[in-house]
DNA sequence: ACAACAAGTGAAGCACCGTTCAGACCTTCA
DNA sequence: TGAAGGTCTGAACGGTGCTTCACTTGTTGT
């Protein structure tokens, strides 16, 4: 034998596996699925696009992984807040339209990208994946509040998905446009206002 | 001269136009925009691929027609059930709500095209403007019921874009799935109630 | 130093699909 | 009926972009 991968090797290669998929997810966010080639992600990471090909088997399997480790990133988060967020369910439904609301508006190109522009059809099965996902979290948020006598008897599931779709949608088109920060000032509150009418919150006094 | 077009023969491609516009219409229920190719929708029109393009410039003509004749019809019985479906906004709000659903899971395939199925991008500047349109009818009759004293101050165009969003996406899943009767029985008066508590409407009595 | 093998390269290959066009086939009217 | 001009056809074309592969460069252990 003359050859074996020594860890400063495969170090090597994380690392740049990991600059492919950053790079890829930057590119994704600026142009869209539609016009990240191969060709643009790979310049876009400095390699070449045969070496895209010893880091993923496809196109498609990388264009997967960017929206996986993105939208993982995004339903951890609203996750964690609705779970542990502190407060009573309401008060955590609140904060968790909130920060969504405002990392989504943080990060326009990228939230637009994974909530709404087209994508090859992988993605979209991903897509669909995780808004099961964001459903259910909300759903448990949903059920807590029923459950404390703090929101009326209701479908969580229903409610939780008319969450995820109204929120994305309030969203969509403010992220399809440049940067208004008077206009996002009041979006955000009246997103929660909305949210919290939507699951049967008592208004606030 | 030896030749002018006479009324028969003008019919005969009008007819031919309308055929084709409707075998378009059935394989994108069918298929998806994206399986939709030019030479699927001349097979199922009938007629080579040549005559295609005789009756439109090009495939994204043809599939922008498609989906602003099945959303102009739906964005129309939705205007018309909002504005004049009788009775008091609020009933006008319930009635446009089960109207919509009922519809859209009569042809869950089109339904899907036209709400969330990946689209060209012609296609999706289109579903922009009809969403934009939906936002208005809802948006107008929020104003009404706010107006009456009906239902509490919000923004009208948020509420109206989280109604947009909350329906599709709780019809989306459902579309994607084979018909479940029991469920989608249970689905709609749920979606109603969602809506109302969306809008801020009294809890019914 | 050198053999052995892995990683990296990028131009060529290839598949897919919208679009075209030269010719076949109709319809009209003198 | 025949000339003029329209309609229809579908194989061939061409652009786009993913994927491959023969080759170069880099790394390891003897």
């Amino acid at each position: 034998m003359a050859y074996r991968k020594t860890p400063a090797v495969q170090d090597r290669l994380a690392a740049a596996r990991e600059q492919l998929v950053a790079a890829a997810t930057a590119v994704v966010a600026e142009v869209g699925w539609a016009n990240a080639s191969v060709t643009a992600v790979a310049a876009a990471a400095g390699m070449s696009v045969g070496t895209v090909y010893q880091h993923f088997p496809s196109k498609g399997a990388l264009a997967v992984e960017v929206f996986r480790r993105a939208s993982g990133r995004e339903v951890e988060v609203l996750g964690e807040v609705l779970r542990d967020g502190g407060g009573d369910p309401v008060q955590r439904l609140t904060l968790g339209v909130t920060v969504f609301a405002r990392r989504a508006m943080e990060n326009r190109g990228l939230a637009h990208a994974l909530l709404a522009a087209p994508a090859e059809p992988a993605v979209g099965a991903e897509r669909l994946e995780f808004r099961r996902r964001y459903r259910a979290v909300f759903a448990e948020v949903i059920r807590e509040g029923t459950a404390a006598g703090l929101l009326p008897a209701q479908d969580p599931e229903v409610t939780a998905a008319a969450l995820t779709g109204a929120i994305g949608e309030v969203l969509v088109d403010p992220l399809s446009v440049p940067a208004e920060g008077a206009a996002a000032e009041h979006l955000v509150p009246e997103l929660v206002a909305m949210s919290l009418r939507c699951a049967g919150a008592a208004p606030a006094v």
